[in-house]
DNA sequence: GTCATTTTTGAAAGCGCTTTCACTTTCGCG
DNA sequence: CGCGAAAGTGAAAGCGCTTTCAAAAATGAC
């Protein structure tokens, strides 16, 4: 059906050349005569010839191809960083493919068997937690891969991203500071995603650095969504002593807590405080304003594109250093009602 | 660098059979006896073997992989319905490669030719409006390809998508139902996106039918953001005889018209109604609520999957009959202030 | 001009897989 | 049992490109 489409050798011959020195005309313009190279060009632009990848990626045994696998595309949280990616790694002549984990392990595995399988030059992950036989599949086809959104775990040295304890402590610390001492939270499940726990156990660290805990009753696990948030908040703020302060793990949880209050009559940061955690857009619209951190995801997109171009070149690596968290502070966090926390 | 992997002929050696008995046991395991089949299986697992995708494609001229070519991944738009058409077309072994054209027709056509080159065995892309030569370009590496957010327009035959036109027409019809007369419209820029310029002629359109007519003071074109929709509903609100109704042509310039009345502390719909385009999950949490036209993206996305899977399995196609959108109406809009305009 | 270099070029051997074609087995049935 | 048909298998020829390697051409120093 597909008609035979022109090849290289077709440009070859109208150009009166061999077919080795297009391909060099190609890939290494300057090693071959301008003369010449004038010519190909002209055969090629006559026969609208348009290399084929696979026969190149199968002679030169590089794809140009970089795997991406997201936990989700349906939010914007992934979205900015996959598009900075893709900008950067485009300008340097690679394509990216994308898939979804949907925060699921086990697809994630899936993906990336059928990208080694695809020949992908390297790969980009979220998180750094996974199966150890993973990285070592990975490894075995020799490709670079950059796991972000953490900056340590699990392979430190192929991290892009930044500290989630260490940010959730930051913004402990500042509630702490504001008089909290009742802290609930509404987490992401933890287990299979080391960002939600590695936010779950900051806080976790920073309350017990201040002498507080989070009581177990406080602490609800959902998914990334409002309506999970608001659910979550809702049953926080029915106890019999609700915290004085919900921290989010994550900011739709945030978006749901604060439709919530609003819906139950709950006065933010009146009658208690509530915190986000990535500072999407809505953060700086909703009512009040949402205190969160900001975590720099376009960078980090950036940052790991140029990573894996430094080790597709076969530049020494040098670890990339954690990007830095910024605690932005708003209106939906004030002093907890009762002052008699206060120092 | 990279160590040789093992390849098919490994496994053959192995399993003590001819290289192309191990591929017709990978590509159509029932022409294979049972028996050999469970040795080359083993041999597989023993060796670890992972087929090599561009020889692959290169032999068979199916690389499995289709490219897909977004607009922008920055706002939930998009995401949702690529990440359905992923799912969808990744359970019949394709693999999706994603490009962002930033609403650029040069980027796409960057975009294209470099899908066209890595062998892509579809393609999808959004709109249906572009330079003809593009789409001769597309057919003459004859592959299939699926135009969405269109029902209509220069391909048809291709297109899998809404009309938005008529949705438009259909939320105006009830807007001027309410009372509403003196309209003013956000319009996202028309001269690159028939999505856009569907929506705006669509208003147009239907104001005609009533005897109305769009104030072209009153029409402001800003890119889809909520920024940019604040902007414009400042300008349009401080008119000296502002409209009474604003339609916005994507939902992020209703936010941002949401967001600035609360500012200028203009009541909605009290002094003036406000309506969204495509239903994204904000509009039911906004105060006001946002009226909105429904648009099914995630269906959109599953359907072009369909589409296109069914032109790789060279099945007859039948065009594909647009998708239904909804007007939904909640609380941000209401009769126009003074009664008088009623009938 | 000449000879040693350096730069360009072409021939040919793959890259790892699929697929045609012809051949060998196996099976069904008289 | 024997025969024709069907099923299973292997040899070999590519798929379209890159990349040695060695030869040819251009360059430069004398």
């Amino acid at each position: 059906m597909r008609r035979a489409s022109t090849t290289l050798e077709d440009v070859a011959r109208l150009a009166g050349v061999s077919p080795a020195t297009v391909s060099r005309c190609i890939n290494q313009p300057q090693s071959v005569r301008a003369e010449k190279r004038a010519r190909i060009q002209s055969a090629i632009d006559e026969l609208g010839y348009v290399p084929n990848g696979a026969a190149r990626a199968l002679a030169s045994r590089r794809s140009h191809m970089i795997g991406a696998i997201l936990p989700s595309l349906d939010n914007m949280l992934f979205g900015g960083p996959l598009e900075a990616f893709q900008k950067e790694i485009g300008s340097a002549g690679y394509t990216v493919a994308v898939a979804c984990s949907e925060y699921d392990p086990q697809h994630e595995r899936v993906h990336i068997r059928n990208f080694l399988e695809s020949q992908v030059d390297a790969l980009l992950l979220v998180g750094a937690h996974r199966d150890p036989n993973i990285y070592r599949q990975i490894e075995r086809h020799g490709i670079p891969y950059v796991l972000t959104w953490v900056s340590s775990g699990d392979r430190q040295e192929h991290c892009v991203g930044f500290d989630n304890a260490a940010a959730a402590g930051h913004l402990v610390d500042y509630l702490v500071s504001l008089g909290h001492r009742r802290f609930g939270m509404i987490s992401g499940h933890v287990d299979q995603n080391d960002r939600a726990g590695a936010r779950l156990s900051g806080v976790q660290k920073a309350l017990t650095r201040h002498g507080l805990t989070l009581d177990p009753a406080h602490l609800l696990y959902r998914p990334f969504e409002p309506d999970a948030g608001r659910d979550a908040f809702h049953i926080l703020m029915s106890a019999p002593e609700p915290p004085t302060v919900i921290v989010c793990g994550s900011e739709p949880h945030a978006y749901g807590a604060l439709f919530e209050a609003k819906d139950m009559g709950i006065a933010v940061p009146g009658e208690v405080s509530v915190t986000g955690f990535d500072d999407m857009w809505l953060a700086s619209q909703t009512s009040p304003t949402l205190t969160t951190v900001r975590t720099p995801r376009e960078e980090m997109g950036r940052q790991a594109a140029q990573h894996l171009l430094a080790c597709l070149r076969g530049e020494r690596i040098v670890a990339p250093r954690p990007l830095e968290t910024t605690l932005v502070v708003r209106r939906s966090t004030a002093a907890p009602r009762t002052g008699r926390h206060l120092a």
